[in-house]
DNA sequence: ATGTGGCGGGG
DNA sequence: GTGTACGCCACAT
């Protein structure tokens, strides 16, 4: 038995012997630096959670009759409100989407819940485990080859057989290597099409010292690598990939332009292209309305879907994005041109291998930027970096809450169907208060704002579906203005103790930002800080979305509606001190000072 | 007013 | 794959 930390970077699962092994990628540091390892668990199994229609026992009779591995009676709180559930345990992950409208077909089952939750996603909630973070494992080292679902032929991966407990430990966590890339084609045709045009140049840069161009035409430029032709050229990157191992790659619409492109000139070429650490293929997974391509076990990051969530620009492109981080403008090519740089040789070939080099560098210096804060959302939210740099804010909000429903027993609400999502999205509901402005130009003027209006509303006045009273209560209450609602004082309910420990957690960071003197220990800490302000400033719409799982439209209108009172309310007073406003919009005002005090 | 379709980034 | 997750704009009806 062996016990190894390692960093943790992905994990998923694979079937062996019809059954699933969770597989855990890491890289080892200290001992052995920089090593990849993987870590295989096959003691965790998929379970859903039953609603006993009445009787539990009939119910679980009933549920025996289908294939399932273990019915178990289980405590746990719906809504605040501690229910007798029933933990059914299925033989495999596929199972769950094939069992469940069986499940819930049974006269004995009412409803079931968490059947959607990916079996990775699960096992990370369920082990109390974090990505992008140190995890201590107990087990036996494997021969590689007796491990089927691992092909690679790399020396240095450590492969474990984890038996016993897998231990997040605490503690900061090494620099990690980046390395980005980019990809130039051969297009006279407009948009590079795989199946006929050639890539030309492949680019890289990195924390590591690493800053090349593989091309097939030679330079004096110092830079440049030149091979012999374009299967070389594959060759090479994913040669370099698998020698340096880095820990994150990072491209500028790779998911969906260069890792495919690169993967299917490979494919048209009949050359392998494995730039996984199992020695699998690069796998395109879907995403909704897009794909995220995959090398299992490294952290794959693009970082167009990260700047279309960071910033608000008319445009993406990397040189719109770089000009809005840096301020500085970068040089382009456009794309159209760039089989003609390539074509004419001389020094407009050389301008392009220099164009080709600064794309690669300029992804690089976004990732720099980016990389942290997605690395500290990654730790608070507790699902891989490359899941959490594809996810909308909304989706980062419900997955943290996901997690800390696990932590505090409660039974995770349904995603809302079809139906119910359209029945909400059609509800129209009255927002913030807005005074439309005075016209003029007006003098001495005066900006009224609430900080963090509407999470402060959640908190004070418990706002939460747990806390909502919806029949005749004794217990004391906060009544909502205008809108019929009223919500208990004690316990404190689900949502606004998620918040409440969010913005504590934030000022904690901040107090400590204030006392280190360290500069490195500072910039560290803005990050958490700045990750927990992104959170906690996304939650605020979660009673609100018509996706999520939290909605609540009472909650939602009981939220505005306080926060209506609040600012009509002060600008009121305001009024009494010689305030007029002037116009107003959900959590502030701007008035003017008349002089004439009110009373 | 409401519905439907296309598109973003990449070369 | 415990699958199929956006939001805006143009244009048509």
């Amino acid at each position: 038995m062996e016990t190894i930390r390692f960093i943790l970077l992905d994990i998923d699962y694979v079937t062996e012997n019809g059954k699933p092994v969770v597989r855990l990628f890491g890289n080892q540091r200290g001992i052995s630096k920089g090593e990849p390892i993987i870590a295989l668990d096959k003691s965790f199994k998929p379970y859903i959670y039953v609603v006993p229609e009445n009787d539990p026992e009939s119910c679980i009779k009933q549920i025996y009759t289908l294939d399932v591995d273990e019915v178990k009676r289980v405590m746990k709180k719906d809504v605040g409100v501690e229910k007798e559930l029933l933990k059914v345990v299925l033989h495999h992950p596929q199972d769950v989407p094939k069992l469940r409208d069986k499940i819930l077909a049974l006269s004995e089952v009412k409803d079931i819940r968490e059947h959607d939750i990916p079996f990775y996603r699960r096992y990370l909630m369920d082990k109390g485990i974090f990505p992008m973070a140190e995890v201590e494992v107990r087990g036996k080292i494997k021969a590689p080859k007796s491990v089927p679902s691992v092909v690679t032929d790399n020396e240095k991966l450590c492969i474990l057989e984890i038996d016993g407990k897998v231990n997040e430990i605490n503690g900061k966590i090494p620099d990690l290597k980046v390395m980005s890339f980019d990809i130039e084609v051969r297009n006279p045709k407009g948009m590079p099409s795989s199946d006929r045009d050639e890539i030309i140049m492949i680019s890289l840069a990195s924390n590591f010292g690493l800053q090349r161009v593989i091309s097939t035409k030679e330079s004096s430029f110092e830079y440049v690598e030149t091979v012999e032709d374009e299967k070389t050229m594959i060759k090479r990157f994913s040669d370099i990939v698998n020698l340096e191992n880095p820990d994150i790659i990072v491209g500028y619409s790779s998911d969906n332009f260069d890792l495919p492109y690169i993967n299917d000139r490979a494919k048209k070429l009949k050359i392998p292209f494995k730039i996984s650490v199992d020695g699998s293929d690069l796998k395109s997974l879907r995403r909704g309305y897009t794909s995220a391509a995959v090398a299992r076990g490294r952290v794959h990051v693009d970082l167009y879907p990260i700047m279309r969530r960071h910033l608000t620009l008319d445009r993406y492109t990397l040189e719109r994005v770089y000009e809005e981080l840096f301020g500085e403008e970068k040089d382009d090519i456009k794309g159209d041109k760039i089989w003609e740089y390539w074509d004419s040789g001389g020094e407009k070939l050389e301008k392009l291998f220099e164009y080709s080099l600064d794309d690669a560098v300029s992804a690089f210096k976004v990732a720099e930027k980016m990389l942290p804060i997605n690395r500290e959302l990654t730790r608070i939210i507790g699902q891989p970096l490359s899941d959490i740099s594809r996810m909308a804010s909304g989706q980062m909000v419900e997955w943290f809450l996901i997690r800390k429903a696990y932590e505090v027993n409660e039974v995770i609400p349904n995603k809302p169907s079809q139906y119910e999502y359209s029945k909400r999205r059609g509800l129209t509901y009255v927002g913030g208060y807005v005074k439309d402005p005075v016209k003029g130009l007006h003098e001495n003027i005066v900006a009224f704002d609430f900080k963090s209006l509407y999470p402060s509303i959640i908190i004070s006045k418990n706002i939460s579906p747990d806390t909502l009273i919806t029949g005749a209560s004794n217990e004391e209450y906060h009544t909502a203005p205008e809108v019929p609602y009223k919500f208990k004082k004690e316990p404190k309910g689900f949502i606004p103790s998620v918040i409440g420990d969010l913005l504590e957690e934030r000022v904690k960071i901040k107090n400590l930002m204030i006392e280190t003197d360290d500069p490195v220990e500072k910039r560290i800490l803005n990050v958490q800080q700045e990750a927990l302000k992104t959170l906690a400033n996304s939650m605020y719409g979660v009673y609100g979305y018509a996706r999520f799982r939290w909605y609540s439209r009472e909650c939602a209108d009981a939220v505005t509606a306080w926060g209506r009172d609040y600012i009509k309310n002060t600008m009121k007073e305001a009024e009494k001190y010689g305030f007029k406003a002037i116009y107003a919009d959900t959590d502030g005002f701007y008035a003017t000072y008349t002089g004439k005090t009110k009373n």
